[in-house]
DNA sequence: AGCCAGGACTGAG
DNA sequence: CTCAGTCATGGC
């Protein structure tokens, strides 16, 4: 994946933010009640429709087990049990397993003490937290200013012509990182837009009209900004 | 009926 | 390092 446009980028990025803003309004996301629950969605949402997620994580709740003591109790096989609308039930109860082992040792509130970068090495060598889980914790549990980029932000800078050739996570990430001021609430905010507007961008056609951002902003294309 | 959703890990080349 | 294969349910 390379950066095709790197001329203003950063105005760019705070235009674009603008326009899903003023296309969705303010999301303030993660939809979760605690730090612990958001990095229990961030794990179970993996390539997983969230309306599937709210479904294992009602079933954590119904069987009183939301806590990491809690869940560090139960078998596997009840774990899995309880994950399994969320699909991939094995491998998540797995990960799920690992991260409640992880913050038994050292606890969130903890963890979260450590900048960015530590605080990201120490999540990205848990099972089963890759980058995006990663990034998810940092910015939405932990509240620092760590972009979250996912497939919905390739395939939209895609259809910019922002960038070019396969998807690239720590390239992507940088873009932003690099190009904008790190306000937790702008990358907050940014990331849900993202999301929502993603449902609204074709997945293959490239000049897709229900992608706004194709047809109303000549700003937004390669070249004419 | 198929396609796909807020990825990560593994093994092979 | 790059990449295909694997994991799995549920809504549209």
């Amino acid at each position: 994946m390379q950066i095709v446009c790197e001329e203003n980028l950063d105005k760019r990025l705070l235009e674009l933010y603008k326009q899903l803003r003023s296309e969705h309004g303010n999301l303030r996301w993660w939809p979760a009640d605690s730090p612990f629950e958001v990095a229990l969605g961030a794990i179970l949402t993996q390539a997983t429709a969230w309306r599937n997620v709210e479904k294992a994580i009602d079933n954590l709740k119904a069987a009183d087990a939301f806590t990491p003591e809690q869940i560090h109790a139960i078998s596997q096989d009840e774990l899995e049990k309880l994950l399994h609308p969320s699909g991939y039930f094995r491998m998540k109860a797995k990960k799920v397993r690992a991260f409640v082992e992880h913050i038994i040792e050292r606890p969130m509130a903890v963890m979260f003490k450590l900048d960015v970068p530590d605080l990201r090495k120490e999540l990205l060598s848990i099972y089963g937290v890759g980058p995006e889980t990663a990034d998810s914790i940092i910015l939405y549990a932990a509240e620092k200013p760590s972009f979250v980029v996912d497939t919905y932000t390739y395939r939209l800078f895609s259809r910019l012509g922002w960038v070019a050739g396969n998807f690239h996570y720590e390239r992507l990430r940088a873009l932003f990182m690099d190009n904008l001021p790190h306000d937790v609430n702008l990358f907050n905010e940014y990331h849900a837009l993202i999301v929502r507007h993603g449902a609204r961008v074709c997945k293959k056609t490239p000049n897709c009209e229900s992608c706004f951002l194709q047809s109303q902003c000549d700003f937004f294309q390669v070249g004419s900004g």
